[in-house]
DNA sequence: TGACTTTGACTTTCCCTGACTTTCATTTTA
DNA sequence: TAAAATGAAAGTCAGGGAAAGTCAAAGTCA
């Protein structure tokens, strides 16, 4: 399949080049004889967050696409929480989290309060109440697997 | 890319100078090869107050282009960029508002990537597109306040 | 059938240029 | 000497080109 390739093209270049990478989506596009938009649907589908990695790109004349690899040795505390947040997550159980985020130094008092004010309601104000558990939920989660590497 | 270069060159310049310059447009442009509108390009696209950066000039014969780099103290920084933003901030904005703080050591890297992820459009992806610019904004004054204690 | 792939048309972003406008200081003129 | 002309800057803006992003439709495979 074209995207296994590419994905096993791009892991190489990282192999090489020691964990990060810039590249031009049309160029790497012609030399597989593919349509551009490939790339693309690689690196969204592949090269996720999720599973490790970074990305970032510039459009227009000179612009590229940048690929980093995290070096992933799983904390296995916020992946334990990562995966114990549900749908929801209310503003109780969120403090309860950082308290026990930061009981074990996985995070600074700073970034409790930092994580905290983002994720309050106030800051979720604009939010109907009914949605605010969800969009807490997801900003955690974003932050826990920001903080995994 | 010119204007990079352009960027590097007012930056290193900054440097040189003690956070302020004065420059004639023409005058550059015709040292780097280039049409003097390039950096005025370069200017309003890069050297944005924003970024910390205050322009003024003058036209006319002995014009001239000044450029300040701002520099202010933590809660300064803080208060400023609290009152610079309204009642929306797109993701762009918000990285390089991130990126000040982070050069001017107002945050650390940790906490940067912390408030990215949490402001992030993937943690606001089950909020409308129109109303994450306004939750964004939200979330980012609450933890520019926060930080001021 | 449903999830994943592939494609291509269209959009957005960014860079660069050049023509034209505005502003300011200096010089010329009435 | 006051007003007008001149010249030297910087500002603005539209347009073209280059690159990446998006998205929906069609195709494939398990």
């Amino acid at each position: 399949m074209l995207s296994d390739q590419i994905a096993r093209m791009i892991e190489q270049m990282l192999d090489e080049r020691g964990g990060s990478l810039e590249l031009q989506r049309n160029e790497l596009a012609q030399s597989l004889g593919c349509v551009p938009s490939q790339i693309s649907y690689v690196i969204t589908s592949r090269f996720t967050p999720e599973r490790g990695y970074l990305i970032e790109s510039r459009r227009g004349g000179g612009g590229h696409i940048r690929i980093v690899r995290k070096k992933m040795h799983r904390d296995e505390y916020l992946m334990h929480f990562f995966y114990a947040i549900g749908k929801r997550l209310e503003d109780r159980e969120a403090r309860a989290y950082l308290v026990n985020l930061l009981d074990n130094d996985v995070i600074t008092e700073r970034e409790a309060v930092i994580i905290t004010n983002a994720a309050s309601d106030a800051a979720l104000g604009s939010i109907a109440p009914e949605g605010r558990a969800i969009v807490r939920a997801d900003i955690f989660k974003r932050i826990l697997l920001s903080l995994m590497q």
